[in-house]
DNA sequence: TGTACATCAGTGAACGCGCGTTCACTGATGTAC
DNA sequence: TGTACATCAGTGAACGCGCGTTCACTGATGTAC
């Protein structure tokens, strides 16, 4: 194989991290990195060419998944955005959708760097701001909406599951 | 050692199932045997004696939690359950708190066998049941508790975590 | 009630496997002249 | 611009360790007479 490119290796480097960001979204900060490597398309041996540790990686692809975010809903009406988030699709895609929800287990049992919590601390601050109306500071919607996503994904399998996306639906767009 | 009475026997075999259900909740199914059958008191070469598999565990494990709190909230006031699960104290506790919260990820990421996914599937009918009031099935305000104490434990070093639980709480007893 | 023996709960060592991490090696890339 | 050589990204095998599970063994318990 041979040395490659500067170019190319940050482009390796930087195709681990948002594989890592999608996979730890979706299965957990405890996918292994021989998992996460040849999802990227590399062996593992060369993980620690790039990054000090997995924690590093962890705490790398967490600003990864919340700096994808920034921004991005800027121009989108809150009712659109709530519809979204609360959708059949947003559920069953989490590698693509919101690390407030998709880490904050990981988060809770204390995977990652500090680096990591800093990262998403300021991710859920952000997210209920953005949420925030003229009374209000977010905090609650945020909270129903992450809840019924979390909740959604947790009885996928259940009728119940779609009936809490709705119910959520209704209640913040009443 | 030789061989344990059988009411010794029934003993352990619950002692397990119990450690298990506290373990699960807070640091997820991912929890090993031998860790698992220590915190019991054991050795971890006797499980498979008591059990067919670490996922028949899960199951049972699941099905302990969510019976624990059958019918304990029955004679308590909606305002002071809310009260309750508001709190820093459920929310540092998460051993001795809700499955619903505590198993959310391990049921959404797969974990556990069809028996756990439909006793956790039941559990969040009953207690959505629990919070329905007059008009409303329950639904939307388990979707803000339980994400306002998925939030509280994912950013628990940071001051937002208290103000997630205040807010969630003044929005819920309005 | 007492004795002889089969049962089986629990022990502790081992199984194959995957984990995070390390390392000798490779050869194309990058650099010094 | 061309040549000689040092660099280092990526490979693949290995490290010690913990995983879920199996198994030979133990000796007190339970049972048959």
């Amino acid at each position: 194989m041979g040395r490659a490119s500067q170019e190319q290796a940050r482009r390796n480097r930087e195709r681990v991290v948002a594989t890592a960001s999608r996979m730890f979204r979706e299965q957990g900060t405890h996918v292994s990195v021989a998992e996460l490597m040849k999802a990227a398309g590399l062996t593992h041996g060369g993980f620690y060419k790039q990054f000090a540790s997995k924690e590093a990686l962890v705490d790398e692809a967490t600003a990864h998944a919340f700096g994808e975010l920034a921004g991005r809903y800027d121009d989108v009406a809150q009712r659109a955005l709530i519809d979204g988030y609360l959708s059949v699709e947003h559920r069953d895609a989490p590698a693509d959708g919101c690390p407030v929800a998709g880490l904050a287990s990981d988060m809770a049992r204390d995977d990652g760097g500090d680096e990591a919590h800093r990262t998403y601390a300021e991710g859920v601050a952000d997210f209920a701001a953005r949420l925030a109306t003229d009374g209000e500071d977010g905090i609650a919607r945020l909270c129903t909406m992450v809840g019924a996503l979390v909740l959604a994904r947790a009885v996928k399998d259940s009728p119940l599951s779609e009936r809490i996306l709705d119910t959520a639906r209704d209640e913040l767009t009443r």
